[in-house]
DNA sequence: TAAACTAGTTTATAAAATAAACCAAATATA
DNA sequence: TATATTTGGTTTATTTTATAAACTAGTTTA
């Protein structure tokens, strides 16, 4: 009856994430922490959980003299998404 | 921009308790143990936290010889999950 | 040049979920 | 009629997860 959620994704700050990658090409880590109101160190942990699941990609570089980074939500990640959004929706009845 | 969500109610397991107690006027322990396929210590855990944050009224009793527990969702319960499928809502664009 | 700020990462701690072990009584089985 | 086995749970221990605190490396500003 009710389907599992992908636990990857079903974490708050997770979801946060994920939630405004899929409608942005990218993002950068400062937009991501300030959107999020997470902490940066609880955001650079979470991305890289993200990363390792294959659901967005992180890019690294600078922007003037500071570091940048970006993120990039993948093919696999916005899928992954849309079956969790769908998933939960057995839950909610939407 | 994004509510946080109620972390009582965003638990995978307590979500799919509160979703099926929503549209039941009561159910049995052993029903949503089948329903959630929780094992029963979790589920246990789960329903006393649920109780003790006065979403759910838990009822001791006896069906037969065998001892039964009902649960019931409280005002205040279907309150809480109201609030938490809109804040949801912001997260997935629904 | 020292203080404060930016943009993060790493590590430690707290909280949560889950599983395993246990308990009491009922029922089925040899 | 003993004795397994099952039912309906609870309690406790373990694992996982989230979060916070501490740290790094470099930049800007006073």
């Amino acid at each position: 009856m009710l389907k599992k959620l992908d636990a990857i994704i079903h974490s708050e700050l997770r979801l946060a994430i994920m939630s405004l990658l899929v409608s942005l090409e990218n993002a950068e880590f400062t937009y991501i922490k300030e959107k999020t109101e997470a902490t940066a160190g609880n955001l650079s942990v979470q991305l890289t959980k993200l990363e390792e699941a294959g659901y967005i990609t992180i890019n690294k570089g600078f922007k003037g003299k500071m570091p940048q980074t970006t993120c990039i939500i993948t093919k696999q990640g916005r899928e992954a998404f849309e079956q969790y959004v769908n998933d939960l929706k057995s839950y909610l009845k939407l």
